[in-house]
DNA sequence: TATTAATATCGTAATATTGCGATATACAAA
DNA sequence: TTTGTATATCGCAATATTACGATATTAATA
């Protein structure tokens, strides 16, 4: 096996997994703390900031951009990337409701 | 590779990653409502429940457990898991804090 | 139009994850 | 003590993820 059996849970389920996945890697947290800690877009430093190579950078923007958690604005030859607030808000709301219901009734 | 280089990150960031990796399988998040949605802690109706294996409902509730996030507690030949509050709460937070902070300084 | 710089994509190796059958373990009850 | 039930662990196959070198693409500039 090795497939996560999707079809046997429902949407919400399978969408929470999905953006629990996208954060669970350190690049990636570290990616968007950095993306996070600017006043405006920045281009891509991130590479040397982060310490990774150039492609798996790109790889990993490439997942957040996957569930609109960043935006990548062309600038020339260089591309500007930020936080898209209004998704990163709601992605916390989401997030927030699965913990508030799930300890809801328990113990 | 296929290695992830938690060395060049630090705890914040490894512990997040960490804590949304566990939470990355919709199987786990469905264990997950299911034990949150009982008024006391249930014993193990889990497995038919989900409608996995035995042994991979066993390794998800361990994988669980691993952030403390359920207890086991053994009653006779049964166990009884329900969520832990304490850890659970702290969990939200820790997450808010760093949802709000990434947002902070951005755009 | 070449050159250069920034970024993306491809292909691949190393490793991790998921799921389950077989089996072990732990304990209650016969 | 044996039997049955609940749960955990082992070992493995299928698949996914991470990382990166090589290369492609895109666009500004010489």
């Amino acid at each position: 096996m090795g497939i996560t059996k999707s079809q046997i849970f429902n949407d919400q389920q399978n969408q929470l997994a999905g953006i629990f996945r996208v954060l669970s890697n350190p690049a990636r947290i570290a990616i968007l703390e950095y993306i996070g800690s600017k006043k405006a877009c920045i281009c891509n430093d991130i590479v040397e900031e982060i310490g990774l190579a150039q492609p798996t950078i790109s790889q990993h923007l490439k997942e957040l951009k996957s569930i609109q958690l960043i935006e990548g604005e062309i600038e020339g030859k260089k591309i500007c990337y930020c936080i898209n607030l209004n998704r990163w808000n709601e992605i916390q709301d989401f997030l927030n409701e699965f913990f508030n219901n799930t300890k809801t009734n328990c113990c």
